[in-house]
DNA sequence: CTGGCTGCAAATCTTTTGCATCCTG
DNA sequence: CAGGATGCAAAAGATTTGCAGCCAG
């Protein structure tokens, strides 16, 4: 009876075996994140899935990701100095944040890192991500076909 | 008469050159900032330079910071989800935001960014930050030190 | 059933803004 | 002297919290 969503069944023991209580407005917040590369802001999960679910509450979004984020299902990005976004593809990569559209894309490109002089000075390393700032493709394009 | 600072004449001509009036609290608060590798936040930097001036606005720190950003003078960073900090050595480095005491210090690592592919797709990038979580040294030695 | 979750509203925190007054250049 | 800067307070956003009622397991 829940084929109102396009939420499969292995999507909902993903999450259940993380260790969340299924109630229908997370399944909502799920499904709206799963594969989704828009990197949403809470406000943006909040508006998209209110539609479905009129009852929605903004608490709710921020409580949902505060667990998702804790069970490593969900990445929280600073990219935007206003307002937190949210990134569930949680396998290695970086972000570029456009200062034309301002919106955050997945980056193709590597970044190495060189640590023995971090590793010399005592510092431990768990994860780093690179930020980017510039132009994503399509303020690129637009910014190259500009002058008439 | 304004050796009650140690802020220098150089340093005046130096704020002076990039178009900021010179106003006492604008000098205190670049007093504060020069040299400063705290990573200091706004409300930071307003209570530090509250003490030697009592009618400091926290207003007048947005304000000066908003300025010196514009002129290059600072840099923004967004390391710490929860605040914006600002770093007045403009130079090209990285940070690394310590998981225990929640200190941004300067990462003495470097990385190369590989752009090729993403050159490819129409990418332009600007500036590149990489942002490192783990442990400071200070908090790396405590970790280590603690079995008894 | 029961503890965890929801929804609402209020609180909190950071940052911005409007405006009258002030003071640097 | 004039325009930009200050200080205050209020507004605007983002995020968190308290609490009574609800529902998934």
């Amino acid at each position: 009876m829940l084929n109102i969503f396009k939420f499969t069944n292995s999507h909902m023991e993903k999450y259940r075996h993380i260790g969340c209580k299924l109630t229908p407005q997370r399944i909502a917040i799920l499904e709206y994140l799963e594969g989704n590369t828009d990197h949403p802001s809470a406000d943006d999960i909040y508006k998209a899935v209110s539609k479905k679910f009129t009852t929605m509450s903004i608490a709710t979004v921020y409580t949902t990701l505060a667990v998702l984020k804790q069970k490593g299902a969900v990445i929280e990005l600073t990219a935007d100095p206003e307002k937190k976004h949210y990134d569930p593809t949680t396998a290695a990569h970086n972000h570029l944040i456009c200062i034309s559209c301002k919106r955050i894309v997945d980056f193709p490109g590597e970044h190495r890192l060189e640590l023995s002089e971090s590793a010399s000075r005592n510092f431990t390393v768990l994860k780093s991500h690179l930020e980017v700032q510039g132009y994503c493709p399509d303020c690129t394009t637009t910014k190259n076909n500009k002058r008439g």
